[in-house]
DNA sequence: AATATTTTGAGAGCTACTCTCATTTGGTAG
DNA sequence: CTACCAAATGAGAGTAGCTCTCAAAATATT
C-alpha cells in the first residue's frame, strides 16, 4: 500500500510530534530556569505530563532534548541546492548564509538560547562535539559531489576535518554567541580558502 | 624546566602511584575481556583489591581510566623543544615523529589497546573529543609562541581547530589503529601545509 | 462494534557517582 | 617505643540516568 509523501499523517503521528515538541520545549525551559545538571528528567515528564518512561521513548538522553539540532537537515539541503559555479568554499558560505537568513526571529532566539546552554554546560560539550564529528562525513559527502572525487578520498576527508575543526574553534572563540559565530565563521572560511597563512 | 627525576617521594606517594596503575591495568584488561559497557565499576574495584569508594578516589570516572593520555605531556615538552629554524607545521611533525620513535614498545602496544577501546566503544568517542577540544588551546599556544602572535588572535586559533579537525579526520580514517594514524597524519599535515586543495 | 496494533504508565532493577563517618595506616615528634 | 596528627580507606546510604517488563489505554482497521 502506497502512503501519501508526507503532510499531516493520521492523529497518532500528529500527537507524537506534538509530544516530542512539549518534551523538548519544557526541558529547555527548566535547563534555562534552574541549570541543566539540576533539572531531572523526572521533572521534565512532570512538567511535559508524561510519565518518566515516556521521555525515554521520545528521547534517548536527557542530552538529546538539547542537542537535537533541526539546523543540520536544513544546511544538507540548503548546500546541495548551490549553483555549480560556486566553489567549494563559497558554496559553504553561501549556504551558511542562506539558513540564517531564512530562519524565522523566534527559532534564531530558540538557536541562541540551545548554543548558550551548550557552551555553559560542560555535560553537554561532549556529546555536542560528538556531532561534530559526525559533520566530517556530511562535509565529505558535499565536497566530494562537488569536486566530483570520492566521499572516502583521504584530501576530501582531510579537507572536511580542517573545515569542522575550524568550526569548533570558531564556537570557542564565539563563547556560545550565534551571532559572534555566524560573523566568525565567513572569516574562518576565508582564512582556510587562504591556505591559513600565519 | 620541571623535568626532575622525581624518584623516591614518601612510602604513601608511591603505594598510591602503584595503586593507580593497578586500578587502570585491571581497568584496561577487563575492558578488553568483557567489553566496556559489561564492566562495572565494582568489579574494577574487586580485581584491584579496593573498595569501590577509593575507585572514585584515584580517577573521576569510569572513563578517565582509559581517557588519559600519556602522550600529551610528551607531545608538549617535545614541540617546545624544537629547532627554531623549521617552520611551524614542520615542527609539529618532526614532535609527533620523535615522540612516537621514543616510545618503548610495550608502551606502543599500551596505546594501541587504549586507541581501539576508544574507537570502537561509542561511549567513550564522546570524551576522547573533547580532549581534542582542548587541544586547540595546546596547539594555539603553540602555534602563538612560534610565529610571535598571540594565542587568542583568530587566525593563529583558527588554525589550531584546522589541525584538530585534520587529527579528528585522520583517527576514523585509521578506525582507530595508531600506526596507520601515524601515516595519515604526515600526509594530513603536508596537505594542510599545502593549503588543502582539492 | 469487534479486533488488531501502537502507545503509555507503573514499577522494579542496574549502575555510575556522591557524601558521610568511623577506622586504619603512614609520617613524625617527644 | 609511644603518642599523636594527617591522610587514605571502607562501609553504607542516597541520587539520578537509563533499561526492561507487563498490563492498561488509545488509536487504527475491518
Amino acid at each position: 500500500m502506497t502512503s501519501s509523501p508526507a503532510e499531516p499523517q493520521g492523529l497518532r503521528e500528529r500527537k507524537k510530534a506534538r509530544t516530542r515538541a512539549a518534551i523538548q520545549r519544557h526541558a529547555l525551559r527548566l535547563f534555562r530556569e534552574r541549570g541543566y545538571a539540576a533539572t531531572t528528567v523526572d521533572q521534565i515528564a512532570a512538567a511535559a505530563e508524561i510519565s518518566p518512561s515516556t521521555f525515554f521513548r521520545y528521547f534517548p538522553t536527557k542530552e538529546a532534548t538539547v542537542l537535537y539540532d533541526a539546523l543540520d537537515p536544513l544546511m544538507v539541503e540548503a548546500a546541495l541546492a548551490q549553483p555549480a559555479e560556486l566553489s567549494l568554499m563559497g558554496a559553504l558560505r553561501a549556504t551558511l548564509r542562506e539558513v540564517y537568513e531564512r530562519m524565522p526571529e523566534d527559532a534564531w532566539q530558540d538557536e541562541r538560547d540551545r548554543q548558550l546552554l551548550v557552551f555553559n554546560e560542560p555535560e553537554l560539550r561532549a556529546p555536542m562535539l560528538e556531532q561534530y564529528g559526525d559533520g566530517i562525513d556530511l562535509l565529505a559527502d558535499l565536497a566530494a559531489r562537488r569536486v566530483g572525487r570520492s566521499a572516502t578520498d583521504f584530501e576530501v576527508r582531510n579537507w572536511a576535518g580542517a573545515v569542522v575543526g575550524v568550526v569548533l574553534a570558531a564556537f570557542y572563540t564565539a563563547g556560545g554567541d550565534p551571532d559572534r559565530l555566524l560573523h566568525s565563521l565567513d572569516d574562518a572560511f576565508a582564512h582556510l580558502e587562504a591556505g591559513l597563512p600565519l
